[in-house]
DNA sequence: TTGATTTCCTAGTAAAATAATAGTAAAATA
DNA sequence: TATTTTACTATTATTTTACTAGGAAATCAA
């Protein structure tokens, strides 16, 4: 049960748009330098959140990314969401739980309805503004990488 | 971020040995016809849980396989980490956090620490007893089966 | 002691998911 | 018009998942 590059790398990505804001578009070949990720990577996954509304993009010259909005209305839990398509520990539970049919009889779905709980609410305990703070704090801002194939 | 069907199948197969339990061995075979799961993939995942010393088996004739201790000194996260191999979130903090060299650089550790914090916490707080239980009370004793590659 | 049953162990494999790479079109600016 | 940058789509190598398969070893009952 691990958390793929997409979630990582997004989380990676909005903080970076949040230590790095100026209010100009930030260029993704900027922060894909920084972080040190596939440039071409790097466009899937923000095209993921463009399209949960998370980033807004400006494009041709000069263009680039920019938060949707300020940091401290973002959870971890929306980015990872969106990233990552779902959080829920089990596809019964993804979004309304009318995924499986034998829900009715199923004597572990509380169970994994409890862990879905906890999961979810400690990601959206953590905001983007506090995981930038983490961020500028630490001299350098790096970030886990292991389990990508790059840097194997 | 799912659980696979190894942890899925393990918990419901410690289901079933505590539900079904008379002191004396129960077969496999019983186990994957209850369950409906192969019965050659469930020797693998049974594997795992005896190499994890969580349950104990009898060989030949009249054999089968039997909790090694009491359904209540068993938490949720015993059988899936045993099954798993491994519940956190993301490979840096896989056992000892010595993984990623980059840890003590790292920002976001502390964000995915407390992720792997309230995950192993809920799995630890769910006894084995309390989902024999909840099985108990369900007339029949389904588990969630969404996922697996058999019933698409 | 033979046959049936059951665990144990290892190898193989199809399908899906992951983690990219690659190319090109479209937009914007200088 | 050249350059920069986003946007979109296709392809691909690798890994993981979810099995299937076969046979050896142990145990018991007849």
């Amino acid at each position: 049960m691990k958390i793929s590059t997409k979630g990582r790398y997004a989380l990676r990505t909005m903080i970076d748009l949040t230590v790095n804001d100026t209010g100009t578009p930030i260029p993704l070949k900027d922060i894909a330098t920084r972080q040190n990720i596939s440039l071409k990577y790097m466009e899937q996954i923000i095209s993921l959140l463009i399209k949960s509304k998370l980033v807004k993009s400006v494009r041709g010259n000069n263009g680039g990314y920019l938060l949707a909005k300020p940091s401290m209305q973002y959870t971890a839990g929306d980015i990872l969401r969106a990233a990552e398509g779902d959080m829920s520990p089990i596809a019964c539970i993804e979004r309304d739980h009318s995924n499986c049919k034998r829900a009715d009889y199923c004597s572990v779905l509380p169970f994994w309805l409890g862990l879905n709980k906890v999961i979810n609410g400690y990601l959206d305990s953590v905001t983007l503004s506090e995981l930038a703070r983490q961020a500028r704090e630490t001299d350098k801002f790096f970030a886990c990488e292991e389990q990508s194939r790059k840097n194997k």
